[in-house]
DNA sequence: CACGATTCAATCGCATGCAATCAAAAAAAG
DNA sequence: CTTTTTTTGATTGCATGCGATTGAATCGTG
């Protein structure tokens, strides 16, 4: 059992870039799926929030996705031009902005069904392969438990 | 054993967020290091890699980082302008620029030599428990491979 | 009620990412 | 040796991310 010294700085050795290499490419895969839909990857990511439950206020999308309003508040727009997302100040608060879907975009639900599935096979995976998405299940979970030891909630 | 079905647009889910939140969060904890010292976290990196060997040039540290010409040109001219890479033309070949290090970023260089074990402390680990490091590692090959699978070499 | 603190979204500035295009240089084809 | 193709880096345009600031609305407290 040789100790071999490593340099603490090599690049391979990096945590912190194979998340980045790994994400970026990630995304660059969504790409191919989203782009003939009009969609970007984290607008995709809005809408799924939005799916799971509407309105949401900016601050409430900004909670769920870990972004602010200086990223999302143009992002919004954009949603709101592509046709996809209704803003709306909200009467009672007039602070709050309440971000809703359109009916295209319930449509566009429909569509979106089969992205994961499409993502699994590129990931090198099975859909069908209970042991390939427990994989992946792993490794999600390692990664929000990272995550949350990042950023420990404001307790 | 019941298999509940799950709606695969679910954004906990998603490998693909968890990853993208975890890269964020990752380069954000590494915000209050580099700061200080002037860097970015993506030139952070590009420093790694030229630490591991000068000269490279821009299509090399594009390889070796997986960015283009169009991220890293002006990202270095942001270096050199902090004073730590010089970029020359190559005599030999026209179409090359060589990006080397300065004195300044080789001082630097032991500036860094800490960095690595500040961030196993964020990540919640303690850089001295071998098991701590070796949880480290498997997520970092588990990320690669990942990246890899995504990334096919172009043979 | 008054008023300072807080909340919320928008705005601004800067630094990536990345696709598309360009121009120059070098290599390959003929 | 000339033409064509390829390689390399720079440039441009667009969409994030994110810190900092702003401005409006609301809340908390006295």
């Amino acid at each position: 059992m040789a100790r071999v010294p490593v340099d603490p700085l090599r690049l391979d050795q990096q945590l912190c870039f194979a998340l980045y290499a790994a994400s970026r490419a990630v995304t660059r895969a969504y790409g191919p799926l989203l782009e003939p839909l009009g969609l970007t990857y984290p607008q995709y990511l809005v809408l799924l929030v939005l799916f799971e439950g509407e309105p949401r206020s900016v601050r409430e999308l900004g909670e769920a996705l870990g972004l602010d309003s200086g990223t999302l508040t143009p992002l919004l727009k954009r949603l709101e031009a592509s046709g996809l997302v209704k803003r709306k100040r909200d009467a009672e608060d007039e602070r709050v902005v309440r971000v809703s879907l359109t009916r295209k975009a319930m449509a566009l639900h429909e569509t979106l069904q089969d992205v994961p599935r499409q993502m699994v096979c590129k990931f090198g995976g099975d859909p069908e392969r209970p042991g390939d998405l427990a994989d992946i299940a792993r490794l999600r979970e390692a990664l929000h438990a990272l995550t949350r030891r990042l950023e420990p909630p404001p307790g």
